[in-house]
DNA sequence: AACGTTTCCGAAAACGTTTCCGGAGAATTA
DNA sequence: TAATTCTCCGGAAACGTTTTCGGAAACGTT
């Protein structure tokens, strides 16, 4: 449990700790001779420096912090992917949290992370998240921020975002070109930006093409496969199916085409689905299901350098909001078969 | 950017830093009132102790670390996810970190949570990870540590497992009583003792039964979907199919699946299947994938605890080995259909 | 020989805390 | 009244670093 510390080595060399730490800094003012004698009798110590006590006296810490609201899904896994990517090349370490979709977790996070001196966040709004006075702040002291996926409009920082509402509404015209009149949207949670931008891309779609449709054609249902379950469920108790589904995620739309295999209906025949934020699910499932794809390394790769620009650059810096394109992969499960 | 400091609280009330910290540490030797005022002044000031100050000084954090190798797969999210409820019910903040599956991210995420001076750290090792020397280090220290699913024989720690060989052994046994006669194992990673496990399972349960088979029956493969890909196209490009296949894991598996798929096999009537570690995708995909089940939030659960108890017992403490059970949920993809 | 430059290194302050030690005053006891 | 014990608080050291400042020695210049 006994760290060796840059006394101990000092008092093993005689010689002051300026020395040790000139050394370990590779400053100017120190002898080449002395500076790998150090170097090497150090490592033989097993010293090395401790960054708490450096993160404590320069206020940094080289450290960047992530939080995210969920890894269930493979989403955000595969952005975290991205963003260490960028990082670890950098010299930077990368302190990964999980609010578990919980406001409070998420202000937990983010307090560790800031108590840890991380140079900068890279975050996804919880699902609770209303409130972003705390952001406000932080962006109001300079903390550098950036922020993906979930994102709040009341903040002005960099984001890396996904043209959720493009999107929608291309898949949403797949499914009318495939000739589908009765299509139903099943909603992410009604607080999030990306679940009304879906939304609205599936909306606009239908009055394009002039599609009738009315406010039970939109369900809110969220983003897990039980969501997209119970949903289901109701519908069919119902006894009221429509011809295709553009659901939010592909969870939800998984989980809906569980509940539909189950009570024996047929996909695409009876129903046809589509999904969002294509998951591996997506083409072993059967029948594959027709998603549209984002680039998930992308998006992290593009939020890790816009949060290392800030960090340079200290001050003299515009927020900047980044679109990544993606694909609507069209598979079984949307095709109109004859 | 400028936190309010402790010292900038004691100059605004014009009383000694010590008074303040009292007032934080909620100590005996400080009066109530004036407890309660610093308290209320400073919480409008906006202050709170820097914990990292506090670490270093106190030489723990009320922090602990999570190292896995990727959370590409379900697995070990799930682990972590059971970690996070018990840490977060007693204080502590956890920070995971990935490494990749590579030794030398790995040995520089160990560091970096050390030097955040984490209490304690949950870790599975990575693919690559031969030598351990720097983990015996730590444990001669006295650092707690607890493993998890690839543990190391050469460490004694508080280990978590699963009984890799004996569910090796039943999955093997349920693909022999239902009639098959050739069978195939794909492997995992040979260095790894979970794949060595499994492996051993599988050959007891044949010599059991006394069924034959020889070094070719298996085929060391991997962790992904594309190492199943990549060993069945060379298995079927031989023409050298079994009756049926004993999988590492449900992705190796899953690939597999995939390419006879491809190429017009059928499953469970030309090969059946069978993985391990079973994930979401095994019910989901077609046909539904027979599979072992791991109790993934009660393997993070139990390493917490185990952790959490090494910490508080401070060194009186013998490393426990907790072996968890499963379950084989028998689906389609191993059946024998008459 | 006197002076100015380098080169190298040590002392000490600083980062933001907690805690030990001691001291002033009040309260209790003898 | 004197002695003792509490109660409450301030001073200072400590945690492990980096960095500023200054100083000693060695060297080069007039």
């Amino acid at each position: 449990m006994k760290h060796v510390t840059i006394k101990d080595v000092a008092k093993k060399l005689n010689c002051s700790v300026s020395t040790i730490s000139r050394a370990f800094n590779d400053k100017y003012d120190i002898r080449k001779e002395t500076r790998d004698h150090i170097l090497s009798i150090a490592k033989e110590m097993g010293y090395s420096p401790n960054p708490m006590a450096k993160s404590l006296l320069k206020q940094c810490s080289n450290q960047i912090g992530v939080v995210v609201p969920e890894f269930i899904n493979a989403f955000f896994p595969e952005v975290i992917i991205g963003i260490q990517e960028v990082f670890i090349k950098k010299g930077y370490q990368v302190l990964i949290m999980q609010s578990n979709e919980s406001h409070i977790t998420e202000l937990e996070n983010i307090k560790t992370l800031e108590n840890n001196m991380v140079d900068g966040m890279i975050i996804s709004l919880s699902l609770e998240t209303k409130n972003v006075d705390y952001y406000k702040d932080l962006i109001k002291q300079g903390f550098p921020l950036v922020f993906f996926n979930r994102v709040s409009n009341e903040l002005e920082t960099s984001k890396v975002l996904f043209d959720d509402y493009k999107w929608a509404f291309f898949a949403t015209e797949h499914l009318i070109y495939q000739g589908y009149k009765k299509i139903f949207h099943l909603g992410g949670p009604a607080g999030l930006v990306i679940s009304q931008n879906r939304k609205n891309g599936f909306i606009d779609a239908l009055r394009k093409h002039k599609i009738s449709f009315d406010e039970s054609s939109i369900i809110e249902t969220g983003f897990m496969i039980s969501d997209g379950e119970r949903v289901m469920e109701k519908l069919i108790v119902e006894n009221n199916l429509p011809e295709a589904i553009f659901a939010v995620n592909d969870p939800s739309a998984i989980g809906a085409m569980k509940m539909l295999k189950k009570h024996g209906y047929k996909i695409p025949e009876d129903v046809a689905l589509l999904g969002f934020t294509e998951s591996k699910l997506a083409e072993l499932i059967d029948p594959p299901l027709t998603s549209v794809a984002q680039p998930t390394k992308e998006i992290g790769r593009t939020a890790a350098k816009l949060l290392l620009e800030q960090i340079e650059t200290k001050g003299i810096f515009v927020p900047q909001t980044v679109i990544l394109n993606g694909r609507l992969n069209v598979r079984e499960s949307s095709m109109k078969l004859k």
